[in-house]
DNA sequence: CTAGGGTTAG
């Protein structure tokens, strides 16, 4: 047993241990296997820490984080050391408050001060790694461990798994998790399983996260509440509503397992999502008929769906009666209602409040909302002067806000305004991505530019950035509108090569095209195979 | 003292 885990730990270090990621200058396991046990073992050169206590006293106030930081400096220093348990108490509550480059710094100097680490110590430490998406460096923890006579645990392995999914590394997670069972590493239980389906799920195989809900309870394995409402929510991402509705059914009639907050709230927002607000509404109901209380996340969710139809806010009073506290996701979903029904002056109030009432710093995601809310309404100007106005900072410094405004400009007529914020975007050092590429060719076709639209076309590919099924409708639009007929077909050829289909939009545009002869009747057949079929998704829409 | 599920988004 032990052998086989130390050999599935040595060919782990060998996938694994490549990747290294030095973002954080805490993440002093950040190495290359041969460096961890003279990093980890190396005296720490105190730098911050102790310095930053002395002064903790001037502080007004002090964080429950430097609380935790003073009680460690004593803990080092008392003698004989406390209990390797004290010190995991203290590392799990560094760790609750998302801490976790800390975690692993107060965990290097565990070790080298000798605190016998066990396997609690090891987890959490690992979990900290994960979570910062560096799971490379929780194997290299899990080493370190191993090495000291701390066998991994189911634990371990769970986390290990679910940082892998994190960082999307599924083929490895794979593989990790049919290593840990044929090796006879662990018996995974339900918490491992349901790592595994969610990791499934990610990646849209809701058949195989079926299969091994099936194939868990075959082997005596019960699923539990998490590992259904796993399955239902990516059910009702995929809008496969009546699937989700049969498990959610099934979970409840034939396993006797209740559902909770987490479970209605994913079948409230896949209700939403395909349109079906009465519904959602019936199942919000319900839940609170059977005694389960709506969290910020279900009002959330029900509240976007009533905002994608344009009908808002009595449900926001609702929140507010009932002491829930808003987030920065209700903010932004009733921010985006506004918008949409053209409120921009209540938006605008909303999105000072949220800052100056509820203390909710706004987002990348709300400056994008704004930005494009304004856009949307024909207030370009007030859209470029709130992004000046963000400053040089990781905000103002999004290639998506950027995108936004390009897009905006171009469609409220301002076609250099586009090429002024396009051509920032290196000064910045911003990379276009295919999004800004699609809005700025599809600006070109506008405007008559066909020359730079073509340009744009080829630079993708150079950059790294090849076209997707976007760029090439918005190209083919372009050069239909402005007479541009040559290189249609082989368009057409290329498109057909890579899988990609015609949107209705260009497909009229072609067909008109063609019975003005100013197209070649003999493209037909090509646009043909070009056209979704019905009832299939058009292979660029995304998932 | 350690592991698993849900909200916004060009």
């Amino acid at each position: 047993m032990k052998v086989v885990a130390a050999s599935l730990i040595n060919s782990l270090k060998g996938t694994f241990f490549t990747a290294t990621c030095f973002r954080n200058p805490f993440l002093l396991v950040l190495q290359p296997p041969s460096a961890i046990q003279t990093i980890l073992l190396a005296p720490f050169h105190s730098d911050s820490a102790s310095n930053h206590h002395s002064h903790l006293t001037m502080c007004q106030k002090i964080t429950k984080l430097d609380h935790a930081l003073q009680l460690f400096d004593q803990m080092t220093q008392r003698q004989p050391l406390p209990s390797v348990v004290k010190f995991n108490q203290l590392l799990q509550s560094v760790t609750k408050m998302k801490h976790y480059s800390c975690s692993i710094h107060l965990f290097k100097q565990m070790t080298a001060i000798g605190v016998p680490v066990d396997v609690y110590t090891t987890n959490i430490v690992t979990k900290c790694c994960c979570q910062m998406s560096c799971t490379s460096e929780g194997f290299a923890v899990v080493a370190y461990g191993f090495r000291r006579g701390v066998d991994p645990d189911v634990y371990t392995f769970s986390t290990l798994l679910n940082g892998l999914i994190l960082e999307d590394r599924i083929l490895e997670a794979e593989r990790l998790f049919k290593k840990l069972i044929k090796g006879k590493l662990c018996e995974p239980n339900v918490v491992m399983y349901t790592t595994m389906i969610k990791g499934l799920c990610k990646v849209g195989i809701n058949d195989t996260a079926i299969g091994l809900l099936r194939l868990m309870d075959e082997k005596g394995c019960k699923p539990d509440v998490m590992t259904y409402s796993t399955i239902i929510d990516s059910l009702c991402k995929d809008k496969m509503i009546d699937d989700a509705l049969k498990l959610f059914n099934e979970m409840i009639l034939h396993k006797g397992i209740l559902p909770d907050v987490v479970t209605y709230s994913s079948l409230i927002r896949g209700l939403c999502s395909s349109g079906d607000m009465r519904k959602a509404k019936e199942i919000f109901d319900l839940m609170k008929v059977r005694g389960h209380v709506p969290d910020v996340v279900t009002y959330s969710s029900l509240l976007n769906g009533y905002c994608k139809k344009s009908k808002i806010l009595h449900l926001f009073h609702e929140i507010m009666e009932k002491g829930i506290k808003p987030n920065v996701v209700t903010y932004n979903t009733i921010l985006q209602g506004l918008f949409r029904v053209g409120r921009c002056k209540d938006a605008f109030e909303l999105f000072k409040e949220m800052q100056s009432h509820s203390h909710i710093p706004p987002n990348a995601i709300t400056y994008r909302i704004v930005l494009e809310g304004l856009c949307n309404n024909r207030q370009l100007d007030e859209a470029l002067s709130l992004f000046r106005m963000m400053g040089e900072n990781e905000l103002n410094l999004d290639i998506v806000a950027y995108t936004i405004l390009i897009d905006g400009a171009s469609k409220c007529g301002k076609p250099d305004i586009t090429k002024v914020l396009f051509n920032e975007l290196n000064t910045k050092g911003l990379n276009p991505d295919v999004r800004t590429y699609n809005v700025m060719i599809s600006c070109f076709g506008r405007e008559g530019l066909v020359r730079e639209a073509k340009e744009l076309f080829l630079q993708m590919e150079e950059r790294g950035c090849p076209p997707d099924c976007v760029t090439y409708n918005v190209l083919l639009k372009g050069l239909l509108k402005n007479g541009q007929h040559d290189t249609i077909e082989m368009l057409l050829q290329k498109m057909d090569e890579q899988g990609f289909s015609v949107e209705a939009s260009t497909c009229s545009m072609l067909l008109d095209h063609i019975s003005s002869r100013s197209l070649d009747g003999s493209l037909l057949k090509l646009i043909g195979k070009l056209v979704p079929k019905e009832g299939k998704e058009a292979p660029c829409i995304d998932r």
